[in-house]
DNA sequence: CTGATTGCAAAAGATTTGCAACCCC
DNA sequence: GGGGTTGCAAATCTTTTGCAATCAG
């Protein structure tokens, strides 16, 4: 083990992890991957924490990247979401909250809805699904992708007949934008 | 290509497709898959697409049931649930419905749900994002999941402090329960 | 101390791609 | 006939795993 940069003196989240009682060893590796991912909102990659995290912990490892974010996953203090062929993003599970997940970029957004409460019973009775306080996932396009679809589309139908359903990769999005479908 | 076992003569879910308006050349190896993923009900692998689709065209191949699944997806014939590093599985948009989806076994069940309509506009209105028709899926535990982790929850328990969030894999389930978390 | 955790490198899957042969329109 | 499609095999990319060294409690 190499560096270890200082890190922030300030109050992290992975202070408030009570890790005896989660029945996880505290380590450096942990607290920061946990860090990283409960304190920025913008859904990041495996490879995007490793990234993160190297310039706190200059050794670790990518393999323990996946290790940690699998097992933070199976104990429920971060969620994961699924992306194909595509990496996986996380989210750091601090409340209850649903999901918009753009089916063209792969962005994952955050929105509260006091109404999905209702929704999750009625499934959950006409089911005898547990659906607890796991997250509800819309799919659909964001802002900047719609645009672009639409854009296509249009110069598609000019050109002639056929493509009703034209995909569309990211183009730019360099840093966290990896392009889900 | 060889051994091509003579298609069932009933109406097929393929008959109702205009390929030439969806841009596609009609080949049979892409009405068996389309036929396959539209007439299950079971949310299936390319995996089990491909052994499937092998009964009626012998040596199709298993980068084609890929690429045909990409592209029927891309036209919006099908929908793809992404398993992160487990087989995405795929299913037959013929109406609009929503999803469940088993955190623990990676299980995808229908479900109707007149309520939805109302929650995706006003999703839509809060954040800007194009909703469609796109499915809106619940996660959560399927009833044997439920039961299976209860029962290791228990055991963990009695055992000693820890383990809030333990998680267990499928053990049986041979044929479509692959296993996603 | 002692078992849990890590780094490294190699492995395992799932999915994609290059390319020549082949087939639909 | 010609360009879209396919099969095959090799490549890619994400995620997992075996194992010896190291660390946390």
């Amino acid at each position: 083990m190499a560096a270890r940069r200082p890190l922030p003196t300030r109050r992290r989240p992975s202070d408030e992890v009570d890790w005896k009682h989660v029945g996880l060893r505290r380590t450096p590796q942990r607290e920061v991957v946990l860090d990283l991912v409960r304190s920025c909102d913008t859904h990041p990659t495996a490879e995007w924490i490793y990234r993160h995290a190297r310039q706190a912990l200059s050794d670790i490892s990518l393999a323990t990247i996946y290790r940690t974010l699998r097992i933070l996953k199976e104990k429920g203090l971060i969620w994961e979401f699924s992306g194909g062929a595509n990496p996986s993003r996380f989210d750091g599970t601090s409340h209850v909250h649903e999901h918009l997940r753009c089916i063209s970029c792969g962005l994952v957004a955050d929105i509260d809805l006091e109404d999905v409460r209702d929704l999750r019973r009625e499934v959950s009775e006409r089911t005898g699904w547990t659906l607890g306080r796991w997250p509800v996932v819309f799919h659909g396009l964001c802002q900047p992708c719609a645009t672009r679809r639409a854009a296509v589309r249009q110069a598609a139908e000019e050109r002639g007949p056929g493509e009703p359903g034209a995909s569309s990769g990211p183009e730019d999005d360099r840093d966290l934008c990896g392009g889900f479908w």
